[in-house]
DNA sequence: CAGGATCCCCCACGATACTG
DNA sequence: CAGTATCGTGGGGGATCCTG
């Protein structure tokens, strides 16, 4: 017997984000989230040590990357490589799964960033037509 | 001056999302929000009314709805017509940019919701050898 | 260096009420 | 119907300290 999901097909997903209670919106929102999407895509270019990571993503701070990578981690989107060495030494790496998300998330990043000056034009030209409100 | 793009690895972006001032990391956030991503992924498949919307986002309150919409409009993401009838009615539709956005994002939401067994699974293993703490 | 533990603040968000 | 206005609260998130 087949799981319904074995036919991941174009109409009945078996997962669905606009549902409150489906776990699809949580992940999703772990891989959106406002660190979770730059974590996935400091990572994509290749493994990187804890500290390396904080500095790659402007602005974040221990306790958030911290909590972060422990979710990326339990979602299976991140592996994570210590090594009883002293001083400690600790790899983030994306998982193959992760690396699929990372790869789509990257798309969207840099479709975002490519139109940027589509996007301020248009800030423009809205707070203009309100009154600057 | 000198620009920033080169850290990332990438050719030649003016905007970077890695970067804390830029301002790409606020749309990017508009657009993967907890509500934003919802709303555009429902506007793909046609324009709604904000009722519509709101039934469609489940769990989405008024204020946040309104909020996100706004937003998005801002943004040039979103493309509001009211018309002055009573009852009033209000239809949001995707601008061509909004609709670029939207399909990469859905391209990654498929993506996640398609693997959903696969995270649970990958929780399921860490929960187990971390020992529910 | 890697990150857990703590403290605390602020505002994102929901609930409710009201308007055109 | 399509919103705004107001208020109260939880927890997201930053700062700091501490340990292995």
């Amino acid at each position: 017997m087949e799981t319904m999901q074995e036919r991941t097909g174009e109409q009945n997903l078996p997962y669905n984000v606009f549902a409150k209670a489906c776990p699809s919106r949580g992940t999703l929102e772990h891989v959106t989230g406002r660190w979770g999407g730059l974590a996935l895509g400091a990572l994509y270019e290749g493994s990187l040590r804890f500290n390396e990571l904080r500095r790659r993503i402007d602005g974040v701070s221990e306790k958030m990357l911290s909590q972060t990578l422990h979710a990326l981690e339990r979602d299976g989107l991140v592996h994570r490589e210590a090594q009883p060495t002293n001083p400690p030494r600790v790899d983030y790496e994306l998982t193959p799964l992760g690396r699929g998300v990372a790869e789509r998330l990257l798309t969207l990043i840099h479709f975002v960033e490519g139109r940027m000056d589509d996007v301020l034009q248009a800030r423009e030209r809205y707070d203009d037509t309100r009154g600057a409100r």
